[in-house]
DNA sequence: CTGTCGTACTACCGTCGGTCGTAGGTACTA
DNA sequence: TAGTACCTACGACCGACGGTAGTACGACAG
């Protein structure tokens, strides 16, 4: 369920914003010369999708996006690493590998973060 | 990038063959009922996407992924966590937090795994 | 020469994403 | 009350992509 350019565009500017917002408020945060109905169609159909929520607003609607930015991301990962089948450990691997020291160590303290289902072995976690 | 659904079969086939597979072997691999010709298109296009090596044998030609299935993943993933943008922690965080216990002892052991930055390009080394 | 096997090239169709246009409501205002 | 502004609903067109295949053509075995 790869998004187009221009829903991408839109649910960026969902996320960045705070309130929901109304198909004229994208419209208008948007840089790109758009019809007001190009964006209603994209956020439609963003909907459909469910990567948004609709809510209406006395006559209009407002939208939101459905979940967060890094849930999303969090999500395509999963799935990326849910394609490989079974031998997951070889996808991980390759995946710090490939990701750069920051997020190593970043990686690192999420896996220390207690509070998410996962326990933890005691112990300090030394980073830089 | 996307891959469609006979793609993607197809590339489950190559990475389950231990030597680069002809059009023909391809297709009869496949337990769908295709023609030759279709296999042999969804092959080309693999091939200018860049997915598969095309070598030739003799008068045919012998198809291999081009990276392993992991290495794919993984980099899938790096996407993922690329299209966040700036933050990549929280994404992350959300990552390691919705990833199983399995998944997430393997991943410290990942990173606790040294001598990573070496590129490994395709075959050639089995680990365990 | 004829059939078999392989490639090259073209084509058709359905879906998706980008982009609008038009129709039809509601509400405010001159 | 007519006009204007704003909103939604719905349909449409186009280009790209993926699934699927047909046809043309060269090489090689009988």
């Amino acid at each position: 369920m790869a998004l187009g350019e221009l829903e991408r565009a839109v649910m960026a500017q969902l996320w960045s914003a705070e309130e929901p917002l109304t198909v004229r408020d994208v419209h208008d945060r948007l840089e790109r010369e758009l019809a007001y109905t190009t964006v209603m169609t994209v956020l439609g159909r963003l909907a459909k999708k469910g990567l948004v929520r609709q809510e209406r607003d006395g006559k209009a609607y407002r939208y939101a996006a459905a979940s967060s930015r890094e849930q999303m991301a969090a999500e395509l990962m999963l799935d990326a690493l849910g394609d490989v089948g079974e031998d997951r450990t070889a996808a991980l691997v390759a995946f710090v590998d490939r990701v750069g020291p920051e997020e190593a160590a970043t990686l690192r303290r999420a896996l220390d973060t207690p509070a998410h289902g996962t326990p933890r072995p005691a112990g300090g976690s030394p980073e830089s």
